[in-house]
DNA sequence: AATGGTGTCAACCGCGACCTG
DNA sequence: TCAGGTCGCGGTTGACACCAT
């Protein structure tokens, strides 16, 4: 394990760049090179050095095989992928070196958590479009149609589950509609001042995206954050900052990391805070759902669309709820959530 | 400490659309 | 027009980390 992760920032020195990856959180799972860098080669894969019609790999890319992959569109550009993956000597289909160019390589990703705002569009655009993915990463710059794709799935049906209902239910889309996003717009708008109040954001500080050697500075960057989530065992960033200046980075990201973790710090904080929001949040939507007892009881009728979503919304609720629920959930609470 | 459940996310698959000779 | 190659999309899978028991 050692030896891996110090061949991944071995190869990532190899490079020649440092820091960069935009707005990374401190890292649940930064990179896939954390997993590609566990699962190098086994000896049973090294036998295909020696034969030049091996069968192509599959799974997980390591350090390399990206090396290799953006050494060579920065030479030569991407497009015919079948065509690239043979010329760069990559054991991969073409498929599989786009998708990982497009999802994971291209300098301008952004990574880590979506923003309120992203939030906010992905479900405005899939209410209007559906599951059109790469429509709607198409209005988010940066962000690739599997990491919204990951995201509805998982955050997004989740809540559904809470709700006990489905996500494609009129329920859950109200609930969306007149819980969820006047919330993250609250989010979004706080966001908002909190950034023109302070003088940089973490990601201002990092390379702009869009150019190449940005992309390797990402994996720099992402390769030094990942050791510091692989050592720490809380994953909060101050227990990754030992370890990761001492061993796996080798002393190399050892001003980098620092700042890298010190910024994390303020994000994680923030990121537990909104984390504990948003728990708090649909457990309360669960709950009232359970006392208002129907179905149906979140859905608005047609008329209150003509309203003003949201206070039409609040005094539908109103109307239904009972003196229980009322006592429960004051009125307070309910424009409190606007 | 072991184990099972769950969440996350990178990567793969199948298929249809498009391109090119 | 057609066939083969390529691309892009949406759905699904599998590995890993974390957490609760």
């Amino acid at each position: 394990m050692e030896m891996v992760l110090q061949q991944s920032a071995t190869a990532s020195i190899l490079v020649g760049n440092s820091a960069g990856a935009g707005g990374c959180r401190p890292c649940p799972r930064p990179a896939s090179m954390a997993v590609a860098a566990k699962r190098e080669p086994e000896p049973d894969d090294q036998k295909e050095d020696g034969d030049a019609e091996a069968e192509l790999r599959r799974g997980p890319w390591t350090v390399d095989e990206d090396l290799t992959l953006i050494n060579y569109i920065a030479e030569h550009g991407e497009g015919r992928w079948n065509a690239l993956a043979r010329a760069a000597g990559l054991k991969r289909t073409g498929k599989s070196c786009r998708l990982r160019w497009l999802n994971y390589l291209r300098p301008d990703v952004k990574r880590g958590d979506f923003t309120a705002d992203e939030q906010l569009l992905i479900l405005d655009l899939h209410s209007r479009w559906g599951n059109r993915w790469s429509k709607i990463a198409a209005q988010l710059p940066g962000r690739t149609d599997n990491e919204i794709k990951n995201y509805w799935r998982t955050r997004v049906q989740k809540h559904a589950k809470q709700l006990n209902c489905d996500v494609n239910s009129k329920r859950f889309k109200d609930a969306m509609r007149f819980l969820w996003m006047p919330r993250l717009a609250e989010r979004a708008a706080a966001d908002h001042h909190h950034h023109l109040s302070s003088s940089s954001s973490p990601a201002s500080s990092l390379p702009a995206a869009g150019d190449l050697t940005g992309c390797v500075e990402k994996m720099m960057m992402m390769t030094a954050m990942n050791d510091v989530s692989s050592n720490s065992e809380d994953r909060s960033p101050s227990s990754g900052l030992t370890t990761t200046t001492s061993s796996s980075s080798g002393g190399s990201f050892t001003s980098e990391s620092n700042a890298v973790v010190s910024v994390a710090g303020e994000e994680w904080a923030a990121m537990q805070r909104q984390q504990q929001e948003e728990n708090e949040f649909w457990s309360t939507a669960t709950a009232l759902q359970q006392l208002t007892g129907g179905e149906d009881q979140l859905c608005v009728s047609q008329q209150d669309m003509h309203q003003d979503l949201i206070s039409g919304w609040v005094q539908g609720f109103s109307d239904g709820v009972s003196p229980d629920v009322a006592q429960l959930w004051s009125l307070d609470d309910i424009w409190r959530m606007q």
